[in-house]
DNA sequence: AATAAAATTTAGGCTTATCTAAAAAAATAT
DNA sequence: ATATTTTTTTAGATAAGCCTAAATTTTATT
């Protein structure tokens, strides 16, 4: 179990090999960080130590396995905790971001897989990134949400945000799921719920903001 | 903001000078701390420094107003923090300590009463601890849960644990308020659920688990 | 009141994470 | 290919929190 500091490395190092194009150079690291490059040095010699990273002197850094399953746990955690802020205790999505930076060093599994029950095993954090599960596993995220769809473009449901069987009941109700091709009709600029004719027979429906929110779509392609 | 080490001497003083008969001498926190006295001295003279606990050489330590600000501040968040764990999460209330430890330690006042508010602002944690309101002021408790009645004695209602409007409902439905009269007739082994009865026309109710574990109650003294 | 025992503090070190300033290596430009 | 600039590392300090061992003060005992 590595220090919250050695943790925070770890997301930044991690982060820096996702975004194509860029290296985690020392002095990248220490820009993330806000910190001094040597600071980065001294870290990057006890990272190494501790089977973290792969480094070698003036060359860039790596992740082991050891290291992203580090990093990957603690942004499940940060995903995790955001969505609970925005979620449960109201927050705004814009307000989260530094309290989960000081909850994701929280040790427990037990409450992080806990919590991930509570919240209904969510895919995304109220930001739109992914979710890893349990196993660091993230979910694949093609398309979009609904609440991005532009008028008149025809679109297929390819998903779901919320899990929660009170959801999966609405969906029944109102005759969607997977697979359902649509299009947007009209969007209400008051409460951003939409219009949409689904299937051949073009039936029409309104489809509330709330659950615009968590459906994942994309284009269809004739 | 002292760092959480600091926090942490903080809540042993605290509770040290809670507990009758004690002093928060330079042994009895290190024992607390489970650390060594030569360190505590080293503390000792950081939190005075800091304006936060008042210490002479050799001499036992009190708060100041704002040392015991504090040590109030994270028994708060802990106490909260136990309380969402098992009414939330899940979890058995002997398994939240030290889960409870490590989030006591999350800075955010508007995290901490949106919590409150989201809990429906609990007066007692799972193991029966007062939670200080966001002023600092602990719910006086007198008197037991009803849960911790005996058969054939006669009580009086003086509380509620929970506040929620569902509660509120369910005890109007009942007719069960602040102030009523019972008597405890039985108590069933299997899901200690009460008969009672209630005031001069010994009305007879049945109270669940769940019912009795919220409200606040005395022997009624005739 | 003198001495023994216990409690507390001081002195000197260690580790983690940071810094500044200087040295060394790598990358870039002429 | 050599010189310059940039990047990175090393060297030496600092602060927090901890330690052991020794010194000091307080408390208890005779």
């Amino acid at each position: 179990m590595p220090t919250q500091t050695a943790e925070n490395y770890l997301k930044a190092i991690y982060s820096l090999n996702q975004e194509k194009g860029l290296k985690a150079s020392t002095n990248a690291i220490a820009e993330r960080m806000e910190t001094k490059a040597s600071s980065v040095t001294d870290m990057l010699k006890k990272l190494k130590e501790k089977g973290l990273i792969h480094y070698e002197k003036y060359q860039a850094v790596e992740l082991t396995t050891k290291g992203t399953e580090v990093a990957v746990s603690i942004i499940r955690k940060h995903r995790l905790w955001e969505y609970f802020l925005v979620e449960k205790l109201d927050f705004d999505w814009d307000q989260v971001h530094d309290i989960a930076e000081e909850l994701e060093h929280i040790e427990s599994n037990e409450l992080t897989n806990r919590l991930d029950a509570y919240l209904n095993y969510p895919k995304m954090d109220p930001h739109g990134d992914p979710i890893p599960d349990e196993n660091g596993n993230f979910p694949t995220r093609s398309g979009t949400m609904l609440n991005q769809g532009e008028i008149d473009q025809t679109y297929v449901i390819i998903g779901v945000k919320d899990h929660s069987s009170l959801f999966f009941n609405h969906l029944k109700n109102i005759g969607i799921g997977l697979g359902t091709n649509f299009k947007i009709l009209d969007i209400n600029p008051f409460d951003q719920s939409m219009k949409i004719s689904i299937g051949e027979q073009n039936e029409q429906l309104n489809i509330s903001k709330q659950v615009a929110n968590n459906l994942y779509i994309k284009v269809h392609e004739n």
